[in-house]
DNA sequence: CTCGGTTTGTTCTCCCGTTCACAAACTCCT
DNA sequence: AGGAGTTTGTGAACGGGAGAACAAACCGAG
């Protein structure tokens, strides 16, 4: 039993709900909600209510027993535990499309999060203006990395240059990682890296959407009716997508070979 | 031991991977790779040997003792466990800086994902065009998503209308949704709910970055988040707002609460 | 045909995370 | 002050995934 601090060995999906929590706080908090059970908590937040509990209690003993928690202490409590209550300096790497977005997404600063450098290889877009933040050449990465002590790099370049860029972050001196490439980023030891890949979380959908659909035709699975292609080294096309038609039949063929 | 068919029922965490393993696939195929062995899948993919060997058992048995994976085949069947062989009708709801960057995201279309409806609730964006697609309003939701049969959605818009869009993606028909709003929606069962957070991915990444720099202070506990490097400007400690106070002074408390 | 080398598919064990269930503790009412 | 009613914090059971180790299966050489 811990007489005093609390243990600071928090399980990963504890802290990865942690900033779902405090969400749910502050929106509590701004509907002027002083008090609330682990039970309201865990419905803001998503999550059944033993789970919040037992996450909570990582922390320490905050809340008061038949009474609940108070919203702006455990607030604050989950904001200086996750870190938020300090100033944290970015840098974004790849300003096409979504680091653009990424740049002006209000999430970020009301989070604790600042964005100081906006950087791209490109320089045709060096020294245009988005928001107060100029983009600036790639060049000055390090510079600007030491300068403003910056541990935090967002990586949304192509694929190909983002491993590249992640070793030169990681050589300046950047200890963790956001990337929303979608490559394998390889880092040392000591570097966190966290990856956010938009095709994949569609197609993971896909997967599930596929099943339902299977499910609700009761029919054996079907695609279109192109050809597997040959455990041989045959470069067949698989792609064949087609308009939306009825789907073919399938070989569930899975063995490669005859018994002995 | 299935001695016909694998069994349906894939693992959520292979589910999660399988795309990884696709992507690494398609690399291997560009560069002219007609054959690899686990290891080398793996090491492309960033996972253990071991585990994509297990991963891959749930498909099947693709693949061959002694030899390896042929790219093509292997691509194949994983693309149409998927579902990515299919063509899948997305709309896009919510057309910010994030919605912008997301229907410019060349990723989806390569995957087998078409974006057929870009909707938005604001008039003076309606019309605007993006690539070959306009900007509509958010009332012809219900028609185009029953006229491309869409069944993936996807949520760009502000926090505040998330759940009301997703209510009306659902009642349209959607069954998958993938929410980029900063809000925890409820969906009723048979509807798919994936949800892509940035900040919340920065939060983590503080959260252990706050623990290194702790760690290599030396200092294990009693340092509040103001010691650490840069100037961190204001901790913004909630000043007790109204009556209920923190609860009972709290002996591992620094400065929040007044003693009752 | 047989043998050695190689790689897959699978089994087993361990660990993390989730969930249940309940004692401890606090408030409110009488 | 005492009891009834709540709600937290936590111990324990449960399930699923990760990793190591191994047998089965395949290829090629002699």
């Amino acid at each position: 039993m811990p007489g005093g601090a609390p243990d600071r060995g928090i399980p990963e999906a504890t802290v990865a709900r942690l900033p779902i929590y405090l969400r749910a706080l502050i929106s509590l908090s701004e509907h002027g909600i002083a008090t609330c059970s682990s039970e309201e908590l865990a419905t803001a937040a998503g999550v059944n209510s033993a789970k919040l509990r037992k996450d909570l209690s990582y922390l320490g003993s905050y809340g008061t027993r038949g009474v609940g928690y108070d919203v702006e202490y455990l607030r604050y409590q989950i904001a200086r535990e996750i870190g938020v209550t300090q100033d944290w300096p970015v840098v974004i790497v790849g300003i096409g499309n979504l680091g653009h977005a990424l740049s002006n997404y209000a999430g970020f600063r009301s989070r604790g999060f600042r964005i100081v450098a906006l950087l791209d290889s490109d320089p045709a877009r060096h020294g245009e203006q988005l928001g107060d933040l100029t983009i600036r050449s790639l060049e000055e990465l390090e510079d600007l990395v030491a300068e403003h002590r910056i541990a935090i790099g967002v990586i949304a370049t192509p694929a190909a240059s983002a491993q590249q860029v992640c070793d030169r972050l990681v050589a300046a001196g950047v200890t963790s990682i956001l990337n929303f490439a979608p490559a394998v980023l390889s880092t040392p030891d000591g570097v966190d890296l966290r990856k956010v890949d938009l095709s994949i979380e569609l197609q993971i959908l896909a997967y599930h959407e596929q099943r339902k659909a299977l499910a609700t035709r009761g029919a054996p699975r079907g695609v279109n009716g192109a050809a597997v292609p040959a455990a041989s080294p045959t470069p067949a096309a698989p792609a064949a997508s087609g308009p939306p038609g009825p789907p073919g039949a399938d070989p569930r063929d899975h063995r490669m070979g005859e018994p002995a």
